[in-house]
DNA sequence: CTATTGCAGATAAAAAATATCCACGATAAA
DNA sequence: TTTATCGTGGATATTTTTTATCTGCAATAG
């Protein structure tokens, strides 16, 4: 069982995403740069963030990304399946009917019982990490954060954000 | 977030295994045999589960494996970590370190919160798992699976189960 | 018009999972 | 004692997934 490290890089961008103010952006590249990303590769997850309508992009020059939701109502949940998919981490091959005594499909109706217990294993996964929210992420890292990292991320949000036309599509 | 097949694997061998008589055996080949699996690489689960304490395994003709446990102490989790590794599934990177500003150690003492909340949610995910013995897979196949998929397998287990000499060091 | 940015697709490189094979030691049975 | 069967470990190949890069294109602020 293994999460890819797009997760961990997705989060940390939301997360940064979530202090930059009002309806500004901060490009992808900033974002790479903030965290020691490859840019190409990063764009990736941020695209599928998008698509999840966890984030907003903004084309052109002073472009870039926000967040599409208040921090609050984004869980960690949303932002793994957005880039793990939202496939369970176990899947049922069926392997029971691969054996050499064949037995007609009507005796595979009942849901394998290993499927079902794996799953149920997933569901309580996936609810501590909707109890999570984004907000909590930040939060807790403002109230516990060393001083010198908070100022650092904070510079560094206040660099590289970039303000939006008023018409741009604002919510939050 | 993905698990290998070899899981789905290993817990229909150990379920296999579990209703093998007294300290007799099963081939490694006859249980590839059973779920269509290549026995080269089905013979390495076996291994794992085997070095996990698991299964036992005994040379020689009619030689094979074997519970090493009673089925109601073998739970998903226990085989689930034997095959998967005990490491967790989301590892923190500390990618906060890799920006463009270098502070020093010391400014990061503090686990990050992140990863405190992906391995909150990781154990309740082992929890689940923790919460289904073998015995309990066993007995819901019995009770709700299909009487010909369930008299099929017990065929399959009685044409292949090897007794051992009673020296065979036995528990359960 | 131009420079900057996100987007989609092709592609490549690296890592991991899956699968096979062989030489070896153990051992039950003939 | 011999032989055939079995698990073990290592080496290796194959396939799939992940990670990474590049290019051309559309959008748009200045």
């Amino acid at each position: 069982m293994k999460l890819g490290e797009g997760v961990e890089a997705a989060i940390h961008c939301v997360a940064t995403l979530s202090s930059v103010e009002g309806n500004s952006t901060m490009p992808g590249a900033a974002l790479a740069e903030s965290f020691g990303l490859s840019p190409s590769y990063l764009l990736k997850h941020l695209n599928m963030l998008s698509a999840s309508g966890i984030l907003e992009s903004v084309p052109g020059p002073s472009g870039g990304y926000r967040l599409a939701k208040a921090a609050d109502s984004i869980t960690l949940l949303d932002v793994v399946l957005a880039i793990e998919g939202r496939q369970p981490a176990f899947r049922c091959g069926e392997i029971r009917r691969n054996g050499p005594v064949k037995l007609d499909g009507s005796a595979y109706i009942k849901p394998c019982g290993i499927n079902a217990a794996m799953l149920k294993a997933e569901r309580a996964y996936r609810a501590a990490l909707a109890e999570t929210k984004l907000s909590d992420i930040v939060a807790t890292f403002n109230r516990e954060g060393d001083p010198r990292s908070l100022s650092a991320s904070c510079a560094f949000v206040e660099r590289h954000q970039r303000p939006q036309k008023p018409g741009s599509t604002k919510q939050i």
